[in-house]
DNA sequence: AATTTCCATACATTGACAGTTATATATCTC
DNA sequence: GAGATATATAACTGTCAATGTATGGAAATT
């Protein structure tokens, strides 16, 4: 599981939207997901299996975290086409100052 | 099919990238990849779909284009997480700067 | 008009994944 | 130690994506 199939899925998305704000158990993560407990467990393993996530065992509870990397990855793909639109924009500009 | 299935799926990233460089014709856009033709021709429909490409006729063959607005939502999305990693290494430079 | 080229669609197969219930494992509380 | 809590795994099911072969249709070529 690399990281793009990782965020094809909404409730991981929703799962790495609540640790940005900061580290979480997972019970706590599955609370606002309509789906059981196995299934945010599974959730959990792919994140981390991806490495977008990592945990630590508290008592009882997994705490789990983001890892800065991975994210930063696709930010990095994204970077080509960032010089795309600001092209496409340029060439728009262009287009605006020749009327 | 949103943006981020679409971009689950490594042929389809592999057909977005060439369309950085400018608009092709999908039988070129198939030229690099390891599938057979109607195989490309659902990825760009899915691409399409997804908002992420459009394309127009020229004679028989159908020339795609990338769609600036649809991955700039990707980056969007990206943009708490960049916050999250920015701070992460704030707090690493504080840490090192401390010893 | 027959043929070729380019692309899309139809259909079938396979495999992966999301979701479930049931169960296992570890830790905490009493 | 017994029971409760937190999480992971196992086994199963339904759905859907990815791919292939075969076919259809439009435009170019001859």
């Amino acid at each position: 599981m690399d990281a793009f199939e990782a965020l094809a899925e909404p409730n991981r998305r929703r799962i790495l939207d609540l640790l940005c704000a900061g580290e979480r158990p997972a019970g706590l993560l599955g609370k606002t997901l309509a789906i059981c407990q196995p299934g945010v467990s599974k959730h959990l393993r792919m994140l981390r299996e991806a490495g977008l996530v990592e945990s630590r065992a508290s008592g009882q509870k997994r705490i789990y975290r983001l890892v800065p990397g991975k994210l930063a990855e696709i930010d990095a793909w994204l970077d080509p086409y960032r010089q795309f639109w600001a092209g496409r924009l340029d060439a728009l500009e262009a287009h605006l100052e020749r009327e």
